[in-house]
DNA sequence: TATTATTGTGGGTAGATGTGGGGAGAAATC
DNA sequence: GATTTCTCCCCACATCTACCCACAATAATA
């Protein structure tokens, strides 16, 4: 069983664009996956998703069993390989962060590292805010709908 | 299975924000996680809860589950893990606080551990004591419901 | 009560981590 | 082929973390 990512902190992007992935991150990939390795993609909230190149390619595996004669499922498919990127961190643990996903998230110089569960969200300080504060609360439906699950 | 926390104790935080963690809950721990390792998040009260790490990652486990294509559970998720850190004991059995989760228990330097079955409670003295105060008693509906569990 | 063991608290310090920047080599462009 | 741009290594260094040791406070035992 792989640990999961818990846990927020605020990070800041260099003059170079480098981005320092926190260090109990990169550790919980040399388990699985000794290259340090992410893969960056643009989130279907306004942020970015850097998954383990590992846990990216057991999505992908799935994402073959979409038939390709759908143009729906070859759109979603195109879209979501263009968006995505593999990175691979430097010797000080830093990827360098392509300007165009930067754009797409609003990023700047700060940027505010989530650890969810399986992948990490990278987000502006701004527009994490914005986003939580203009979310509808999750109700007593969704629970309810949980409690099935749990 | 796991022996319950029980019992209420007081502690204090020192120069560096470190917690003590009285020695019978880590005992509690060494069985199933040799690693003396706490999941600590914001309580739904204003109160910190510290889960063994064990405790924790079994409800994450089953949270991984949860499809990324909804947005109520993307919410759910981050909101659930932003706030949670994972937290090891150092070899005098003290773990490092963060800032962030003590200002949102308002907790200075005195700290009223409170074990609670599977998880501890980490109050700041005054909070408790207000939150007590101003909380409805139990009333005999309450305890009607749970005769139906028990 | 006296003695011993365990636990809790404080603080110094080596090593880990995060951030910045120079520069060699690779890749792209002219 | 020459020039420019980009990537990623290296080193530097400030900050943070977690070790170690010390010893006080408490609990357990004789």
């Amino acid at each position: 069983m792989i640990t999961s990512f818990a846990g927020e902190s605020k990070h800041f992007l260099d003059e170079k664009s480098r981005l320092s992935i926190p260090a109990k991150y990169r550790r919980w990939l040399t388990e699985e996956d000794a290259e340090y390795t992410f893969v960056v993609t643009k989130g279907a909230d306004p942020c970015l998703i850097a998954y383990p190149a590992v846990e990216w390619d057991t999505f992908a595996e799935k994402l073959r069993n979409l038939s390709q004669f759908k143009k729906k499922n070859r759109a979603f498919i195109r879209t979501w390989s263009r968006n995505s990127i593999r990175l691979k961190c430097d010797k000080q643990g830093r990827i360098l962060m392509p300007q165009r996903l930067l754009d797409f998230a609003n990023i700047k110089k700060e940027v505010v590292i989530i650890g969810a569960l399986n992948y990490l969200e990278l987000w502006e300080q701004e527009m994490l805010k914005e986003h939580q504060e203009s979310q509808i609360p999750l109700d007593d439906d969704y629970f309810e709908d949980l409690a099935d699950i749990f």
